[in-house]
DNA sequence: TCATAAGCGAGACGGTACGTCCCGTCTTTAT
DNA sequence: ATAAAGACGGGACGTACCGTCTCGCTTATGA
């Protein structure tokens, strides 16, 4: 009698959910995500609004989502290819860093984590400013920024958002920290995930709220000033 | 014949603005900002709609004016109050930075400025803190999170966001760091614009993602990495 | 491709189409057609308003129809009764008569059609003073008017009024006035078309432009002109 | 203290209500009466909303005043020609004849009346088929059409439109049949009002309502059959 | 093996809000 | 005092989407 609530995800048709992936993925692209409207997404897909509907619950959620499996897909195209040596590790961490918002499935990216040259300032600079470039790319960012402020407005997005996304590549800076803890180029005292977010969050706050522009030059010199620190006691 | 509408703004009715303003505050603090709506703050401000449409680009826009208004009318309260010595000052400094990004209009708190007792580390922590308070006060927070989403997918809204909250904020923090350079507690090679994004950012970070708690704690912890720096080298 | 949005109209709610026909009527009679709007109509009919606009073009649209259905329903009802002798049948007929402008569905009253007893001018005089006493009818009237108006306006609406609710109506005059010719009553030079606008014109044209006022004598008068003709040749 | 509800005529800007009529005019000319707005006409016009506001009551009473304006001017102009002899005269009758609906000031073409040749049904067939010809000329038309709709609906206007329009137009048909009358061509219990109408409505009937084409031989039937009657029994 | 029930495309439905257009009133400024 | 100008409260417009709800129509078991 009660309205069965849960569908039955194995006989999910696959065809569609690719569809509303790529219409998604595509009309934000096109139009900006304030103007895609599901009915839209529906429609260039060529699917029935109810699919949506019953798999998402909301715009938001979809485009996530599609975001999400684009990167799937993408890692498992890169998945291919092998895995190389510690100067080329420099350029597939440069590579791996285009998400620091947008992210990267932990399937994916997350598997090649930061480069460790043993110079660590060297390699923070070299991965924050791959960030700075991908950040500054308009085809990405479009969209990351609309998931990045409905994330901030909508709780239960925003918990996927950054658990899905954000998290898995934080998680690397917090890998390359330690180590480098561990080889006693950081103090022992310092909180990993602390010493992330100093070096993360002010491109992230550039970048969100446009203060000033995001620029390599300021990549490094949020690393020089986070290593170094700011007084004169030390 | 341009269909430039460029009404004339000495004809305003102040009574309307003002209602709007009370209207749209009262909407979003009690339906919250997404549920608010441009006809319904209009209802209830008893206006006609064109009077909103005539006078402001979006909902954002109305939002962003009435809290600037708040804040100016705040300030203008508290112009009567004598300013006070040493001591008081730091009070004032807290009480002033209920800001970071809620902001507050020039003519207001920015004329108190953040403390300085002559120790930089204690003076950020008590203006940290009052601003983690802030940003964990549900009252605040939720508009102030709507106008950061919207100001993130809006340029235009964006652009007023930062030089009408945001700047008149963060020029607090480039004063108090000159002057801790002056008195030689903070190298002089130092860019005060970036170290106060070293301060700043990590909790606008947390605040809007969400990723992990606001807490004194962390202010605290924000400032002691920040000034002392990551690296053993130092 | 094509912006035509032909919706399918076997999908149509028969309770929404009866329910906005209702609410039409209703607020016509209530409030007269001039403040009669849409969204009022929807809302009293406890519809959206696109349901209004998907299936008619304008709020004239809705009205012909509902006065279309009311008829059509009230035919219905009608026919249910069995059909009388000769002296029943002129008050029928006069019955049949009270919408000369307000028309008959065909399927109704069209069936019943103009009495004839043989006496030509006797039955038109009865014919017209019952149609005058309907265009007399305030109830009716209105709306008749109203559409009347519209349609004069609205080549399109004009069209569907004069084909549904009108033609219908003269064409029974066409057919008594060819009875009379077949009997030798009326000349056979001439036309049944002009001869019944010779008839209806005049009434006509006191309804609408309230010339001077609608009586039985001048539906008598109309009737011995036109038969008699104005010329002393004759 | 009362507001002053009847504005002092004498000072009132006669070159503001000549442009109004103008862009009025011109206006419904364009774009048609229902999309000519108040508005409109005031900034075509050059002039303030509450000049129009402050001597006419609607739109439609200033669009009739307009057109009564218009023919007192193409009288006046007309007024410096010459009256004619007798066959100048049937083609001043025809001219005068442009406004049966139209309608013609009383100071301008009532004045000549309808031509009196003597032949009765010659004069008033030529007279029938200008009015043919300006009812479907489509320029004065349209605005006539809008003008009769609302005065259906509006007995105000209506009552305006038939006193100033109307009537003084009838007027004429009224003194050429008793002229018949007492020349013995028409019967003598003939009431010269009914017989007016026996004539004219047909026409307006078909413009109107636009049953059948409005054609110059329609015109002559109405006359054949007016003047004849249609009985055998004559 | 076939009914039977799910997902599905389609899209009509009751709604809400949009942003626009005008209404008729009122106020300001200039002539 | 009238006029041009136009802001104002208000109401309706016609449109766009929302999220829900049938409709047939596959499709894929499980009785």
């Amino acid at each position: 009698m009660s309205p069965n609530r849960t569908p039955d995800s194995s006989r999910r048709s696959d065809r569609s959910r690719r569809a509303i992936y790529d219409a998604a993925l595509a009309l934000v692209g096109e139009t900006g995500y304030a103007r895609t409207t599901i009915e839209g997404i529906a429609a260039r897909a060529g699917v029935g609004k109810q699919t949506i509907y019953r798999w998402w619950p909301s715009k938001a959620a979809v485009l996530l989502e599609a975001f999400l499996d684009l990167q799937e897909r993408a890692s498992e195209q890169a998945a291919g290819r092998p895995a190389g040596g510690a100067g080329e590790a420099a350029e597939e961490g440069v590579a791996a860093e285009e998400g620091v918002a947008a992210g990267e499935g932990d399937a994916g990216a997350a598997a090649y984590g930061i480069p460790d040259t043993g110079d660590l300032t060297a390699d923070l600079k070299a991965v924050l400013r791959a960030t700075v470039d991908e950040l500054n790319d308009p085809v990405t960012a479009a969209p990351t920024r609309a998931l990045a402020a409905e994330s901030i407005v909508d709780p239960v997005l925003g918990a996927a958002f950054v658990e899905k996304l954000l998290e898995p590549q934080l998680g690397l800076y917090v890998a390359r920290l330690r180590a480098a803890q561990a080889a006693g180029q950081v103090r022992a005292d310092v909180d990993p995930r602390v010493a992330l977010e100093l070096l993360i969050a002010p491109l992230t706050h550039r970048w969100l709220l446009r203060t000033l522009p995001l620029t390599h030059a300021y990549a490094d010199a949020v690393v020089d000033h986070a290593l170094r620190g700011l007084s004169t006691e030390a």
